[in-house]
DNA sequence: CTCTAAATGAGATTATGTATCAATAAATGA
DNA sequence: TCATTTATTGATACATAATCTCATTTAGAG
């Protein structure tokens, strides 16, 4: 996700393309994987910590970003891609990958049909060990990422 | 879950049967329902607060509770009945009822298959309108359930 | 009954946010 | 351009959920 798009985004809404949003943008867009809202808190300083908190809301809300949970039940913030989709954590080096898959549709109308009610959402992470992690826990390095 | 599979439990896994959890256990095994940690303090007067939360997670490691997200991210505590399992919670009136779906399990071999990595555990929540309060929001209360 | 390891409770601390509100800055229109 | 309006900001307090510390207590073994 390029910062263009995000400031598409938040022009395109209407919102004010101010000073302290850009250095948000700016910070996110430069990590090139997920992260937390304290991690761009350090990461853009004299922005006060409500601002990055409400820039992350509102790009979660226009959905530019995804809050995910992380096993431990940490979250993090996470660039979307597609639309409706879910995710594909790596316990190891924390990298999401998004993913659709027709079983999860087959999943819900199975739900629905069994008198469980209306399904209003739903909530499904998936948990792994990538490639490269499997492979650095055969040959531990000192200091593992993230 | 009666109290007394509780008590066993505790018992059986060599912990000691103090005053303190036996009030934390008479208090969630009567409520009858699922519960939040605060709910639990307020019911257990005289029980510290990390007495409470260390019994919870007790119950929680040894599979007799499980602690599910709501759709805005808040946390509550069922009884676990089953060994691996999934929860349909509903947004109305905060029941939970849990599910297994063989679908689920095509939905982790396709990921795996697709090498995505070796898959360390998954979060399934589906969030619903069950039937009673559909009823219930189509003929509006004054005040509604949880 | 004594002893010891487990458990407790009070309170501090952490993590992840949201609410408040006066001050500031961006867009709008005259 | 200047004034006005309205969104936005930052400092700080507050909220929630939970864990940590550590001195004290207590359950249960012997």
């Amino acid at each position: 996700m390029g910062i263009k798009d995000l400031i598409q985004t938040i022009e395109g809404h209407g919102y004010r393309l101010t000073a302290p949003r850009m250095k948000v943008l700016a910070s996110i867009s430069s990590t090139g994987r997920n992260f937390t809202a304290e991690e761009v808190c350090s990461d853009v300083p004299g922005v006060g910590r409500a601002t990055v908190y409400r820039t992350l809301k509102l790009l979660t809300d226009n959905g530019l970003l995804c809050k995910l949970t992380l096993q431990d039940g940490s979250p993090r913030y996470s660039f979307s891609m597609a639309g409706h989709h879910h995710h594909l954590v790596c316990v190891g080096c924390g990298f999401v990958q998004e993913f659709r898959q027709s079983v999860i549709e087959q999943l819900l109308s199975q739900l629905e049909a069994s008198k469980a009610g209306t399904i209003l959402g739903h909530r499904i992470e998936v948990y792994v060990l990538c490639p490269a992690c499997q492979v650095n826990s055969t040959h531990p390095q000192p200091e593992g990422p993230l």
